[in-house]
DNA sequence: CCTACCGATCGGTAGG
DNA sequence: CCTACCGATCGGTAGG
């Protein structure tokens, strides 16, 4: 019977040690940055002493490691099942784009650290997080293609640009989404693709229909 | 007459030395990080100790600081002349995007760093920062709202979500453009704006007009 | 701008 | 999980 210093958030939530402290990581690692926290401000926060921590991890890269990997899996899990999904191609990228919205805004302390310290990780894991984001930025060519394909997007529309152009747009929440707000994620998702597919301009300003 | 160990890039830019450390830390900076950038690193780089920097600088965070700084005052040059500027509504939210672009384009090394590590700057430059952003995005809503005044984008806007995803366009381009392609600054803003105003959807897809 | 150095702190380990 | 410690490196300074 342990009695841990530092109680879990919640009493039915028995996190394992080890989850515990990559979820601390991955709060102090957004905050101040991988460079700028210590091992020993980590263990202090979860109430031990810094070398007590190399009984569970074997490095802090290790942790680093762990926080990008576990946040690129959540964006997989929660997009690419759309790949063959049988949806209208209209409601695919709205959906596609919510969905991503929604993995930035529920984790929003591992998001950061997976935008912001992915730079830091050594040859082999940054070789993965690199074939993640050109996974990434196919899956949402593709969702445009054929989108264009069945008519619902404008022909003239360069593949490449329109889908950096969303991944701007939903990427770039995790600098100022608050989760404790009055937008959920669906409604920026949604806000964000009616203003993409309908256009900002006015029908009355010239528009060639 | 001093002889420099380390040539100026071109023989007729004749940067202060000061100017110099400038530069390579905004690079080391945006490559490494912030914390992960030593003093050392950074001096080596330059031909010099690392005691020898301090003949110059204060401190490394005065390094932080003025590139933070001059990014800020950077965006400041481009766009706050669009703000009196005699300029049609539909052109002026181009003109500001393309020189939004041009600016992050034109100092990808100083962008990063200004997107980056900003957080780590002590209280009081991270207050003008933070006072930087609010200001930049309020001019962007004001564009917008001008525009929506006029006529040329649709009055149903949401303009604060509006201003969102425009600055989400042009800010998110650090992380993916690359100063030697074939997409000039002016070529990523003009399609970004086109597709923003006009719209991914093909008018034969349902739109009211 | 260099040499030589300061105290502090880093990631990590040994042995319990 | 703790105590005690390792070598390395950090930002910065003194004195020239």
């Amino acid at each position: 019977m342990s009695s841990p210093k530092l109680p879990s958030p919640d009493a039915d939530s028995p996190l394992s040690r080890r989850e515990q402290i990559t979820l601390v990581a991955s709060r102090l690692f957004s905050e101040r940055g991988y460079h700028a926290t210590s091992m020993r401000d980590l263990a202090a926060e979860l109430g031990m002493q810094g070398g007590s921590l190399y009984a569970h991890i074997s490095g802090k890269e290790e942790l680093l490691i762990e926080i990008v990997n576990r946040a690129a899996r959540q964006f997989d899990a929660a997009l690419f099942s759309l790949k063959t999904a049988d949806i209208a191609p209209e409601l695919k990228l709205r959906e596609a784009m919510s969905r991503h919205v929604s993995v930035v805004a529920e984790n929003m302390d591992s998001a950061t650290v997976f935008f912001h310290e992915w730079k830091h990780l050594s040859a082999g894991p940054l070789a993965s997080v690199i074939a993640w984001r050109d996974g990434i930025e196919h899956f949402y060519r593709d969702l445009i293609a054929e989108g264009v394909a069945a008519g619902v997007y404008r022909p003239e529309l360069n593949i490449k640009m329109t889908a950096t152009l969303v991944l701007s747009s939903v990427n770039w929440t995790y600098t100022w989404y608050r989760p404790g707000g009055t937008l959920s994620p669906q409604d920026v998702a949604t806000s964000f693709e009616q203003m993409l597919v309908l256009g900002l301009g006015s029908a009355a300003a010239g528009r060639k229909d």
